[in-house]
RNA sequence: GAGAGCAGACGAACAAUCGCGUAUAAGAAAACUUAUAUGAGGAAAGUCCGGACACCCAAGGGCAGAACGACGGAUAACGUCCGCCGAAGGCGACUUUAGGACCAGUGCCACAGAAAAGUAAACAACCUUAAUUUAAGGUUCAGGUGCAACGGUAGUGUAAAAGACUACAGGAGAUAUUGAGAAAUAUCUGCCGGGUAAACUCCGUUCGGGUGCAAGAUAUAAUAAAAGGUUAAGGUGACCCGCCGUCUUUUAAAAAAUCGCUAGAGCAUUAUGGUAACAUAAUGACCAGACAGAUGAUUGUUUAGAAACAGAAUCCGGCUUAUGACCUGCUCUCUUUU
RNA sequence: GCCUCUGUAGCUCAGCUGGAUAGAGCGCUUCCGUCCUAAGGAAGGCGUCGCACGUUCGAAUCGUGUCAGGGGUA
């Protein structure tokens, strides 16, 4: 899990951040961008991870796929290999149909292609 | 040894690195940092029942309504549990059981059949009399139909028949004994007119307003438009009476902190009472509490080749459903050996 | 959290209340028709009535449980 300051709350963001349909997909993930920085240097990106309960019925497969989507992130942000992730305010990670039972190579090799795709 | 029945336990372990929620302590103006401790179930699930708790409300009456249904107990309560009776199934251990009443009333029982419940024979058969192709009377034993035929089997009896009579088994009622009771056993009485209430219904018992922690409390902040209304809107949510008595409804937008929030009809061990469910007493420990929602990832070793079903959301008592592997105890049947 | 509805042929739906034949339209197959196709006509098959247990002589229908899907509300 990431530490709360991370972490993006507030349901109207979050619907400001659909609305700006600013994407990247994959068979496994999609990625909303939200607005780019430019004067809040200061204020840390605010992430979320949605799996929705379309994709599969059972909670703990959707709580299985939100946390390898936040340990492939902790590690990219502990490396700092993507800077593009600090240009943005908010960043919401959606989970698709077809990242059940996937291991966490898998995702994290999505996660990192999406990534670099944007930059 | 094989098969089966019942009950129970368990719900992968260890190490390393990185990381998250909560609490406490220290530091810091604050954001936060560091250290320590701790952090997912037997079903957390389904939401099928019962409660606690909270608020609205004033909590009255009537009539609808709902649930339950052998008997005795347990419990805060229950549609749950325990014991027991009857019935059904099994060679047996044992299992299952919505198990009150069709002598209050109404309805239904297709086709077939004489007839499906009405003091009933339109098929057919038996007997008697007249008569010989038939008619009248008596009868329903046997036949056939159907899930079910007006009690069953065997005899006596009769023109032919019939609980008309007798024996046996069954049902019902009465009496006696046993038992806390359901009920069981024995004797007697020809008493014996189908089934269906998971059909309406009747009887008995229970419930007796509503909404659910997004309940609600505290603090801060607080709009706009339209419609209706003291000639009674609205609330009490099947409905009626009765009661309360001033704002109510809709649409659009915005803001969301703290408490409730986890010490409990709870858990473990022991003792006593009870067949048991359970109750009482003593001792001990308490360490999830989030709010877009915390338990993860990688590697190595062991095991059965990385294991099943599955993720707390106010809290308890049950029920139901899902579930891999291994293990334990008691009992029954069959076979073999002694 | 609470309330509520629906599962019937490949698809869309009747039938259920009130128990005794599982049906309609579109589609599918074959034949007729036409120079060929379409329209039209004829015939045919297509179903564990979501699943399990029960009540009943008999269950798509009644009862209970369960599974799946949808909707409403805060």
């Amino acid at each position: 899990m990431l530490p709360k300051k991370f972490r993006l709350k507030k349901y109207s963001a979050i619907n400001a951040t659909y609305k700006l349909k600013n994407t990247v997909s994959d068979t496994n993930i999609c990625i909303y961008f939200g607005k780019e920085k430019i004067l809040q240097n200061q204020m840390p990106t605010k992430i979320a991870f949605v799996v929705s309960k379309k994709i599969h019925k059972r909670a703990v497969v959707r709580n299985r796929i939100k946390r390898l989507m936040r340990e492939s992130l902790r590690l990219i942000l502990k490396e700092n290999k993507f800077p593009i992730i600090n240009n943005y305010i908010s960043v919401i990670f959606v989970a698709k149909a077809s990242a059940i039972n996937s291991d966490f190579t898998t995702i994290n090799s999505s996660v990192i292609k999406l990534l670099s795709s944007k930059s």
